[in-house]
DNA sequence: TGTACATCAGTGAACGCGCGTTCACTGATGTAC
DNA sequence: TGTACATCAGTGAACGCGCGTTCACTGATGTAC
């Protein structure tokens, strides 16, 4: 699947819009700093997004697209979780992938709270993590022979977790991230095992 | 301590904001949407405000105060926290204390985004929080013969699961808040003394 | 208590700034013959 | 290969909308005598 002229630039747009999102965010974004970090002039962007939402909206898109990729990718919903090794993957995987999508993360986050739409997109991001952490939290108290009930709060809790100390230790500005996944997986564990 | 005309004129003016920025945020909410709430013309704020930003800064001063007054008063930094109970009652307190000032969380959390000022001011809030569970998670693992090494990054997490479960339930139009002090214990706890 | 004047809280139309978006134009690329 | 013409990517100055802020004005409250 080679790319025509007009997508290779509509490309170089969303890359551009991505480095500048993660530097300043959304908001504090304009749209003159992504045509100038693309090298182009000020409307010419208008040709490939009708707005600078679209943009992001665009963005926003490729990763649900590359995540549902990923997700079917590994085999029937990934391995079972019944151990903390299990959890320390999945912990892993999620701070991998927050990293990884940086900009979209921000961007979404901090355009949700002007933007209905994205208030939308987010809370579908979310309900996923959630979805995914509710089965596999179930497998493992089941195999410890724990009551299943509470999983669903739970997962929301963990997703809640570990969105906001991710969102925190990858906040540009605050030095180099030290990530923790050791203690961020003994935390989780300990939590949905209690 | 009684306030002059003036004085109360302010207060109303810091009310109707604490309101409208409960129900839209502080993005959406336009000037005028605060001194409509107020029962007020457009421009009569700025007799007491210099900007839109400052009425926010002094709602966030006057949590803070309020804040500090409360620490002071539980006498010696409040008990210490030794048993699940002892964490039941540090997350009840956060609990509370979130929903309380449910304006000044929804709104400083937004403005942290795009306006410097409000993003020190959210720090500081977090800083004093962690520093209060830091202590307190010391505690609990010297009493439980665990080391003490990780109460610091713990202490984080546990301020960053608070904070976004509080965020996630009382976001307005979510329903009626389903308050579950009880799971949340259980997961601070297991987490705090895996 | 009444009158004249000063001060101050509050009004709301108008202003102006920032920034997303438009549009007339240019230069490059493609097509016909 | 060369010429004439059409199409299309890209330019950047100007536009216009929304919204925070200002300011000339009004009516109420306070003060002096």
């Amino acid at each position: 699947m080679t790319l025509s002229k007009s997508d290779r630039t509509a490309e170089e747009f969303k890359a551009a819009a991505r480095r500048v999102f993660a530097r300043q965010g959304y908001t504090a974004t304009k749209v003159t700093d992504i045509t100038t970090e693309a090298g182009r002039a000020a409307g010419g962007i208008y040709r490939y997004f009708p707005s600078k939402a679209a943009v992001l909206k665009a963005l926003a898109d490729d990763f649900l697209q590359a995540r549902h990729h990923r997700v079917a990718g590994t085999a029937g919903h990934g391995h079972t979780m019944t151990t903390e090794q299990d959890v320390r993957d999945h912990v892993q995987a999620y701070w991998r992938s927050y990293r990884e999508y940086l900009p979209e993360m921000i961007a979404i986050q901090e355009a949700a709270a002007s933007d209905p739409e994205f208030a939308v997109i987010q809370r579908r991001v979310r309900a996923n993590d959630v979805a995914i952490w509710r089965v596999h939290i179930k497998e493992l108290r089941a195999h410890l022979g724990q009551p299943v009930g509470e999983s669903a709060v739970l997962a929301q809790m963990v997703v809640g977790l570990l969105e906001s100390y991710c969102y925190t230790t990858f906040q540009p500005g605050t030095g180099r991230p030290r990530g923790n996944v050791s203690t961020l997986t003994a935390f989780v564990y300990g939590g949905i095992t209690r």
